[in-house]
DNA sequence: CCCACGCTTTGCAACGATGCAGAGATGATG
DNA sequence: CATCATCTCTGCATCGTTGCAAAGCGTGGG
């Protein structure tokens, strides 16, 4: 009951631990007659191996740590079940946790008492850790970072290529005839890398069309939730000359967006365009759709999981930077056109 | 660099491995010029416990399972960042692992060769195994069920009471003078229990008000997701005598109900009332927002892992059935009022 | 002056598994 | 028939930590 070990097999079955260890991981020939008998006692007793103990012999607990922001945020819930999934194929599980974007709670998680040391890996998706606090603090555990933030060549990273789905955005809404385009989502500080770079992309599509950027279009928001997407798009509204098409940085901006247009009688598409980035599922149903740049998060997790095992078995000692592909999905909020 | 150990840290400091360990756990009393030498080697050494190497020898490894169907579902995202939280304030994380309601990965979760040992327990939010399937194999590790699913007493188990939050749900809808009210999710098979007692819930409030239960207004639904509930409703409006008002028996189910009745120019909730279950974020901000049965997942978090923690130590043995609180949220798709 | 007591410190064993090297049995070969 | 290679099987050491019991040391009381 309370768990028997590969002593209590192997005295049932008269052999050594030895031979029951072997019977079990089937690396080792072992004689027929023996498996037949090791293999009753095991089954006899539901065997069934500690792994606890298996990680300290060997060194290795098949576990790898994915650290987000929030998990409630439906981009890393869907990265997250991509994580899981990539790990799986590689007959590694993934313990979850979330820092809240709280810079504290971050240093924690890779300060002595942490149980990194549980884990053969991290990947983190960092909010608001500095680039140097980081390198002083992963000196033993490998590391791969998701998202932008921090990417000066020392860790190795995978994100999409923020400016360009920025501009592919942008340029989305320009093609549609859209000339007084907002962008809501611009953090111009030190830990919003992710967000600058798509206000890069953002005014090098607004420039490329000759269009001069109008700073009063460009609304700032500490997060990416939907009430501040709200608060933004109500002063849009507010302006004396309001936009005709809105490029939020992510799809919770844009559904906040849509939220205060709808109570404020304002049409979208017709007045006002509207699209997102990174293709969550809530946009598919919301009302009207919701046209959005997506990120492949199948190959952003896949990508992060093989080179963090790459990382583990020292076959990829050298920071990489891969970029995952993302493509633009084309719904109501910008062309009225009922898609799916 | 490759991680130093206890052993390191006494060859420095000139005492014995078992002076350092008390030095790190503290529990043990050390001289002040001990502790002082020692703590200057740890320092130097950077040293960090092997918490493997701990859990082996303490039998605890401060680890417990989260599985869920699916973590892209918003309501299993966010309750599992409660869980997150719940739990770290018991100083335990979470290892999450999702089964996408696949009998197969429930069962290989339990398995023999599962990871499950590495686990102090197990919170459990099953699909599709079976009661009994389950008794038999969870002989090893704590385990608490989250939802309805099995709950002849042999589990612990924590829920709202669904009954009564799907009869509240169409109580309202009574309550707002509709009639003709539809339900959408019934699971009538072995493992669709929770569907079931939502269903009884349903029946219930309109028998209660004299009413007689149309069972083609009844529409079954294998799974709670968005395109199903849009699904439904098509099938809905398509009789002779389409329904005034809608119970759908959770939130995506509804969003996918009122993605169909947008499309198909129905208003809401002038035609057609909506209302869900889950207390999603989603449905704060969709057009219109979601009238909702939300449970308390807060609760349902503590509740699950300070249980789930009292059967590890011991402390809880018998199986609870625990109710957690779950209310009415009302917004737009019932009563068009504009409310947050 | 000796003994007992309390406090700190230590060595040994153990948690349950696997790596390694060698023991024993078996069969093939000269 | 002796020798050697081959194939199973086993015992021992080890992963890094903590529980336990006892050793060492200094102090105070009889």
């Amino acid at each position: 009951m309370a768990g028997s070990t590969l002593r209590d097999v192997a005295r049932r079955a008269g052999v050594s631990i030895r031979t029951v260890s072997n019977v079990v991981n089937g690396s080792v020939p072992v004689s027929d007659e023996l498996r037949v008998r090791v293999q009753a006692a095991l089954d006899e007793l539901d065997y069934r191996p500690n792994l606890v103990a298996r990680n300290l012999r060997r060194g290795r607990s098949g576990m790898i740590a994915l650290v987000v922001p929030e998990l409630d945020v439906p981009y890393f819930a869907e990265l997250a079940r991509e994580v899981i999934t990539a790990a799986r194929t590689h007959g590694y599980v993934v313990m979850l946790d979330q820092t809240d974007g709280d810079g504290e709670r971050e240093r924690e998680l890779l300060g002595r008492e942490s149980r990194a040391t549980m884990f053969d890996g991290l990947l983190l998706s960092p909010l608001s850790i500095s680039a140097d606090e980081l390198r002083r603090r992963t000196n033993r555990v490998p590391v791969v970072l998701l998202g932008e933030h921090i990417f000066n060549g020392s860790f190795h990273h995978v994100a999409i290529d923020n400016v360009a789905a920025a501009r592919d955005a942008t340029e989305h809404l320009l093609g549609l005839g859209r000339r007084r385009i907002a962008a809501i989502g611009d953090q111009p500080y030190s830990t919003g890398e992710t967000a600058q770079l798509r206000t890069t992309g953002y005014r090098q599509a607004l420039e490329r069309a000759g269009l001069t950027v109008d700073e009063q279009l460009i609304v700032p928001t500490p997060r990416f939730h939907r009430h501040l997407g709200a608060e933004a798009m109500e002063r849009l509204l507010a302006l004396p000359e309001p936009p005709d098409a809105v490029f939020c940085y992510n799809d919770l901006l844009a559904i906040g967006a849509m939220h205060t247009l709808a109570r404020a009688g304002v049409r979208v598409p017709d007045d006002i365009a509207v699209v997102g980035v990174d293709g969550i599922q809530e946009g598919r149903y919301s009302s009207p759709s919701l046209t959005t740049v997506a990120p492949d998060k199948a190959a952003i997790a896949r990508t992060a999981v093989s080179t963090l095992l790459g990382v583990i078995d020292g076959s990829a000692p050298a920071p990489t930077e891969a970029k995952a592909p993302h493509r633009l999905l084309v719904r109501q909020s910008t062309t009225g056109a009922p898609v799916d």
